[in-house]
DNA sequence: AAACAGGCCTAAA
DNA sequence: TTTAGGCCTGTT
């Protein structure tokens, strides 16, 4: 097999947020890795990808096709994040929040990694997801000669729904097995069309989603943000709930942030969680 | 050792 | 409609 993304990158010019170690680890995804150069590895979309900051120029391995056909979207590059970040800034907390988070960009991932991976997050820590996501792509999903090695493509639906519980047994990921597969067989049945809910309403896409067993509403407003690209879903999880609780009070309302609500939930849980 | 972790489900008020 | 307890696994 050929092995593309060796010999080939694409480098572009951003005066915008970009910060890789905060797109990586502000905890919206779980399969891109940290070199000791400070690049990050990763796999989204079929595709294998080095991705390294110098200055303002990122460096993006593979072709200009890859970068057009993926990367800008996956790195949502048609939004400029530093306004974005003003027009979050209503108020002293969110100013902070917005200012420490600043080089977030919301990754749109694909709809079913996120919808699996945001299952596999529920009760557990981030190491503990990342091992759980890694060990799926190793063991179901498509393998990717990358820069000498071999890396994993996510499972596809297809063969997630095809299997059974025990088959999900090596990942170690308890109780969660079932909701896995029930959510990749509502697909594959056409009781759930991932690719057709980004087309509809935030509220249509959160019913639907929530009708699967396992998905509930934090999951499924993670699913909406960081799957379908709707920036206004407002995932509530333990770390946001503490913020909200302790600058909001209780008549909240994430409306506020409208239309970036979720962008707005992004840097509030970044914030939050380095407080610890 | 026992409690807790980036929820969700079910049963019971 | 709200609340408690249990759930896999792993770490503290």
């Amino acid at each position: 097999m050929t092995d593309p993304a060796e010999k080939t990158a694409v480098t572009f010019y951003c005066d915008d947020d970009f910060d890789l170690e905060k797109i990586f680890e502000c905890g919206q995804c779980f399969r891109w890795n940290r070199d000791e150069d400070g690049s990050y590895t990763g796999v989204a979309f079929k595709k294998a990808a080095r991705i390294t900051k110098t200055g303002d120029d990122i460096t993006i391995s593979g072709t200009k096709e890859d970068m057009d056909s993926v990367w800008r979207r996956y790195f949502d590059l048609d939004r400029r994040y530093d306004e974005v970040r003003k027009s979050l800034a209503l108020d002293d907390y969110m100013t902070a929040a917005t200012e420490y988070g600043a080089g977030i960009r919301i990754l749109r991932q694909e709809p079913w990694e996120a919808l699996c991976s945001f299952i596999i997050s529920q009760c557990n820590n981030i190491p503990r997801i990342k091992g759980i996501v890694e060990r799926f792509c190793e063991k179901f999903g498509d393998p990717i000669p990358f820069e000498g090695k071999t890396v994993y493509a996510f499972p596809d639906i297809e063969k997630t729904a095809g299997l059974k519980e025990e088959d999900l047994c090596c990942l170690r990921c308890g109780y969660r097995a079932p909701y896995i597969i029930e959510a990749a067989r509502a697909v594959t049945e056409g009781k759930l069309d991932l690719n057709e809910l980004s087309n509809g309403s935030f509220e249509e896409a959160l019913c639907a989603l929530k009708g699967i067993k396992g998905i509930g509403d934090k999951v499924a407003n993670c699913v909406i943000l960081f799957g379908l690209g709707m920036t206004d879903a407002f995932p509530r999880d333990v770390w946001i709930k503490r913020a909200v609780k302790e600058h909001y009070g209780c008549d909240f309302t994430p409306e506020i942030f409208t239309p970036n609500a979720g962008i707005a939930q992004q840097y509030m849980f970044y914030y939050r969680r380095a407080e610890g």
